[in-house]
DNA sequence: AAGCATCTGCTAGTTTTCTAGCACCTGCTG
DNA sequence: CAGCAGGTGCTAGAAAACTAGCAGATGCTT
């Protein structure tokens, strides 16, 4: 599976993350700065021999999904990030998500994490 | 100011935001499958171009930092990150983030995060 | 069956990214 | 001062990314 992406292939495989799974059409649809159509195909089709995903016949269409496991993509980028932007601190990262001056959580959210902090500390 | 980076100059400009500022040498050591120091220049000058870094002179070589305010793009970042793997929700992405089973959180830290919480709460 | 809509495979061409290496400059050292 | 070490600007070429559009298949409608 070759590493690096190029900057369409990123996005692609973004949407595909966000989305689950997803047709060509799809994909084309939630793309930033869209390109063609058949320019999407073609990322796919790179993108199923790079190894990043692979696809099924849906009622007679192709359907994507990213051929790693959803966690670890996720657990992957967040590392990059945490790394990038947080200097390695995930607690740093934390603060900034709750910062009430950017995200507007909900009281609901709040307790849940109050919880999960409690449970954390034993 | 371009949108759109090339993997390479994406991949400078996070070893920038993690320096905060370096030198061609210091990224090319950084750059995880390293091109050459001629190549490295190259990227710097346009990304430079482009407007997502600046440079100046420090004991006879460049430096170079990002032009973007780090808590500007930090938080870019992570909205991307929360939309792409978490459906939008920073909640989510914290309980990701303090989940014991990924990441060891210190007592300090959880203390911290506890009050900050409570904090937010009102 | 013929026409239409929608999908896929593929190929060829353009554009952008990526790279190496040359020419030049500056400070340092023998 | 001659030579070296390490820095920069620049240019041309290779490599990769990106794209358009054709040909063929399939199902649906008239």
């Amino acid at each position: 599976m070759t590493e690096t992406l190029s900057r369409r292939e990123r996005q692609i495989m973004d949407v595909l993350h966000r989305l689950g799974k997803a047709s060509a059409a799809d994909i084309e649809a939630e793309l930033p700065d869209a390109p063609s159509y058949s320019a999407v195909r073609a990322h796919l089709r790179t993108l199923e021999e790079k190894g990043h995903l692979r696809h099924e016949v849906e009622q007679l269409r192709y359907v994507y999904f990213p051929t790693v496991n959803p966690e670890r993509a996720r657990k992957s980028a967040v590392r990059h990030l945490v790394d990038t932007f947080f200097g390695g601190s995930p607690a740093d990262a934390v603060a900034a998500l709750i910062d009430p001056k950017s995200a507007k959580l909900k009281k609901a959210d709040l307790d849940r994490l109050a919880q999960l902090i409690e449970e954390a500390r034993r």
